[in-house]
DNA sequence: ACGAATTGTGTTATGTTATTACATATGCTA
DNA sequence: TAGCATATGTAATAACATAACACAATTCGT
């Protein structure tokens, strides 16, 4: 799978940081590099969501890139620290099992789920 | 637990609604009962969001009165419909249980859990 | 009952996140 | 080489959320 150059770019980005990303700390980040508006990166995030290279922490309208090889189940789960920012995507098969009977019992057809976890990480916790 | 009248005014206008609300459409529905700015709204949400008594769905901006008697775990899951907006809060304890193990394991301490799974509800699905 | 502290309110302005709309360009394929 | 789908650049705007300030109401200890 291929990726443009935008596309490229924002994930190159994400890959970089350490840190969830929001799009215009993206944008400001890569003005250099010639974007110059929301669009383009939006554009960009669109598809690499697509291809699950990264994913949106909804809580915090950011961007990080995927912490696993690649997946493609539309699963996706992080812990969020609210004091230092730090965030760490985990996945427990159990619980997509879990989600995965719930849905078929309803005749939910399932696309994307979202599990996140905010609290204090063991290092904030400690202080 | 005793709402102030803004607080009510909202929490009323959600419990009637059948459909999550935003922010502004909740400020559009309640001019007429005098409330004007986006804060009032905002600051009625943030104390029904920590009585728990409403839940914000992350992925769409929105605000749903919880359909459970009370809870104070600080844990919902929520199904979405992406054609017809239809939103279905659930509890599965095992999955609580799984995530609380994980968070235990990982020194995390949790605070708030959102599960959001998007996809198509029953109806959809079938047409 | 009094004053202090806390909580809630009303308002304006501003900040942040995301999309629409339209023009142009690029790459693939019939 | 024409047509189509995809990607890009840009300006403008929409949608969501907060900061800051003045004032009112409530709570609570004295
Ligand atoms: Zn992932
Ligand atoms: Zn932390
Ligand atoms: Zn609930
Ligand atoms: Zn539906």
């Amino acid at each position: 799978m291929k990726l443009t150059k935008n596309q490229q770019l924002v994930y190159e980005a994400l890959k970089q940081a350490e840190m969830p990303q929001t799009a215009y700390n993206l944008l400001d980040g890569l003005r250099d590099e010639g974007l110059r508006a929301p669009p383009q990166i939006y554009r960009a995030l669109d598809k690499l969501l697509e291809l699950e290279l990264v994913h949106r922490l909804e809580s915090l309208n950011a961007f990080v890139a995927c912490a696993h090889q690649h997946h493609n189940d539309g699963f996706s789960a992080f812990s969020i620290c609210n004091d230092c920012g730090a965030v760490e995507e985990f996945n427990l098969p159990q619980v997509s099992e879990i989600l995965s009977d719930w849905s078929s019992q309803k005749a939910f057809v399932a696309e994307t789920t979202t599990i996140e976890v905010r609290g204090h990480c063991a290092k904030c916790a400690r202080t």
